[in-house]
DNA sequence: TCTGGGGTCCTAGGACCC
DNA sequence: TCTGGGGTCCTAGGACCC
C-alpha cells in the first residue's frame, strides 16, 4: 500500500487577513482581532506576534503596547469570516474529489492526495497558494505528511520557516532528516499536546516534537491514555484519526457568553437566559434534532479572587425531547431559579443542550397528552420565528421578553466593529 | 473598569443491577 | 469483627482543539 499523502492548507492569522482583504490600508499595520465583548487577542497580524503578544492576550492588558506601537484593534465580525470561510473552502474544493476534502475549522481544510501519486505537492501546494490569494484575496501554508498530525506540523514548519515559503512536504524527507527537523521544535508544537501534557513530558525529558516520535506508542500509553498513544502514532506515521468528510451531527450545542457588564438579579439574568435559548433552539431546529436534556449555567469573574465566587451549573433530563423554544425556555428559567443566588456579581451566562437526538426519532413521554403525532401549530410557530430571526436578525422574534426588549445591560461590547462587506447590501465597500 | 465561545473525547467514580 | 464481584450506565471533570 502506498503511503497516503495528506495537506492541511490553513490562513494565515485568519481574522486579521479578513479585515485586512477589505481594508487595504491596514496592510502593514500591526493589529489585532478582538473576541467577543472586546475582551482579548483572537488573532493578531505578524506585526503584533513580533511583539511578543500572546494569543488570549487581554486587550485592556496591552493598552500602553498598543498606544507605543500604534496597535490598530478591531471587534470580531463573524459574519465577514464566515462568508470568506466559505469561500476559501469552496476553491479548495477543486483541488480533490468531495470525498478527499475534509473541512476541518473556519480556517482550515484536510486534503488527502491519495491516488493522485504523480503529482508534487510542493508545487502542488504553491499552485494552492496562488490560487487562494488570487481567488480569495487570503494567504494560506500548507503542510504536507502522511498522516494528520504529521500534515499538522508540516503546515507550522511551512509558517515558521521562511525557507519553506509557505509549504512544506515532509513525505519527500528521508526519517532521519524529518526527525532532525522535528527536534528543532518544542514538544507542545504537537497537535493535541497543550500546556498540561507538555509540562508533563518535559518532565519525563521529551522536549521537543522529534523526542516524542520516538517514544515508544504503547508505554505511552500506559502513562497517558490512549489519545497520547495515537499522537505518537501519528508522528511515527501511523494514521490514527479518521477522515470526516460529512461534519457530524452535534452532540451538545451550548450558547453562552458574558454580559457587556456585571448583574445581579434574576431578573436581570433571565433575559440573557431566554435569549440564548433561543439561539440554541434555532441551531438545534437547523440540524434537525430535538433535546432530551436542558442545562444552565452561571458564572462570576474569576479574575476578581477579592469577589465572591459562585459559578454553578445544572441540567435535567426532559420528560419528552423537544426542540420547541417555548419548552426549552420555560425549563431554561426553571433550573435558573434554582441556581441563582442573590449576592453575587455575576459576569456570565449560558444554556446547553443535551442528548440531543434526530427528530425522527423521538419519542414523546408517556405520558404525554398530545396524540403521537407532532403538534403542527408549534411547528409552524418555530418556522416563522427561525425564519423572521434569519431575516432581519436575531432577536427580532422570542419567546418572553427575549430579544424584543432592547439588551440593556448585557449586551456585547463591539465597539469596533467593521462593516459586513460581502453579506449585508447596506455595508458594501464604498471605492470612490 | 475591562480577561471569548463553542466544541470533542476520555477517564474515574458512583449508582444500580444481578 | 467479619460485608462479593462484575457489568453497565451516567455524570462530572479534565484535557485538548480552533
Amino acid at each position: 500500500m502506498k503511503p497516503s499523502r495528506i495537506a492541511l492548507v490553513d490562513v494565515n492569522n485568519c481574522y486579521v487577513s479578513c479585515e485586512r482583504l477589505m481594508r487595504p490600508d491596514l496592510e502593514r499595520v500591526p493589529m489585532v482581532v478582538l473576541s467577543n465583548n472586546d475582551g482579548c487577542c483572537v488573532a493578531r497580524s505578524a506585526e503584533v506576534k513580533a511583539l511578543g503578544v500572546k494569543m488570549g492576550t487581554p486587550w485592556f492588558h496591552m493598552k500602553d503596547l498598543a498606544k507605543q506601537h500604534g496597535i490598530r484593534a478591531m471587534s470580531s465580525n463573524y459574519a465577514l469570516y464566515g462568508d470568506m470561510s466559505r469561500r476559501f473552502h469552496a476553491v479548495l474544493a477543486q483541488w480533490v474529489p468531495p470525498e478527499c476534502q475534509e473541512i476541518y475549522s473556519i480556517d482550515e481544510c484536510f486534503l488527502d492526495f491519495a491516488g493522485q501519486d504523480r503529482l508534487d505537492l510542493t508545487e502542488t501546494g504553491q499552485a494552492i497558494r496562488a490560487q487562494v490569494k488570487q481567488w480569495v484575496g487570503l494567504p494560506v501554508s500548507v503542510g504536507i505528511g502522511s498522516t494528520k498530525t504529521l500534515a499538522k506540523f508540516a503546515n507550522h514548519v511551512g509558517k515558521k520557516q521562511p525557507q519553506w515559503n509557505g509549504v512544506c512536504d515532509l513525505t519527500v524527507l528521508s526519517i532521519p532528516d524529518r526527525l532532525a527537523l522535528m527536534d528543532q521544535f518544542p514538544v507542545q508544537e504537537t497537535w493535541g499536546v497543550g500546556r498540561r501534557l507538555a509540562e508533563q513530558l518535559i518532565d519525563l525529558g521529551i522536549r521537543t516534537v522529534g523526542d516524542l516520535a520516538r517514544c515508544n506508542p504503547k508505554r505511552m500509553r500506559e502513562r497517558f491514555g490512549v489519545v497520547m498513544e495515537r499522537t505518537v502514532a501519528e508522528l511515527q506515521g501511523v494514521s490514527c484519526v479518521e477522515w470526516q468528510t460529512q461534519p457530524p451531527a452535534k452532540q451538545q450545542i451550548v450558547a453562552s457568553r458574558s454580559f457587556g457588564g456585571p448583574l445581579y438579579t434574576l431578573d436581570q439574568i433571565a433575559e440573557p437566559v431566554r435569549f440564548h435559548m433561543g439561539r440554541a433552539a434555532e441551531k438545534l431546529r437547523q440540524q434537525g434534532g430535538v433535546a432530551g436534556r436542558v442545562g444552565v449555567l452561571l458564572e462570576t469573574n474569576r479574575f476578581r479572587p477579592q469577589d465572591p465566587q459562585y459559578s454553578p451549573s445544572r441540567s435535567i433530563s426532559l420528560p419528552a425531547a423537544s426542540d420547541d423554544t417555548a419548552v426549552l425556555t420555560t425549563w431554561a428559567v426553571t433550573l435558573l431559579r434554582a441556581l441563582f443566588k442573590a449576592g453575587y456579581r455575576y459576569v456570565k451566562a449560558g444554556v446547553m443542550l443535551d442528548d440531543l437526538r434526530p427528530k425522527e426519532m423521538s419519542q414523546g413521554s408517556l405520558f404525554d397528552s398530545l396524540p403521537p403525532e407532532r403538534d403542527h401549530r408549534r411547528e409552524t410557530l418555530m418556522a416563522v420565528l427561525d425564519r423572521a430571526n434569519g431575516k432581519w436578525g436575531r432577536g427580532t422574534m422570542g419567546v418572553g421578553s427575549a430579544g424584543v426588549r432592547d439588551q440593556k445591560g448585557w449586551a456585547m461590547n463591539r465597539g469596533m466593529l467593521s462593516p459586513c462587506y460581502t453579506t449585508n447590501w447596506e455595508e458594501l465597500r464604498a471605492v470612490s
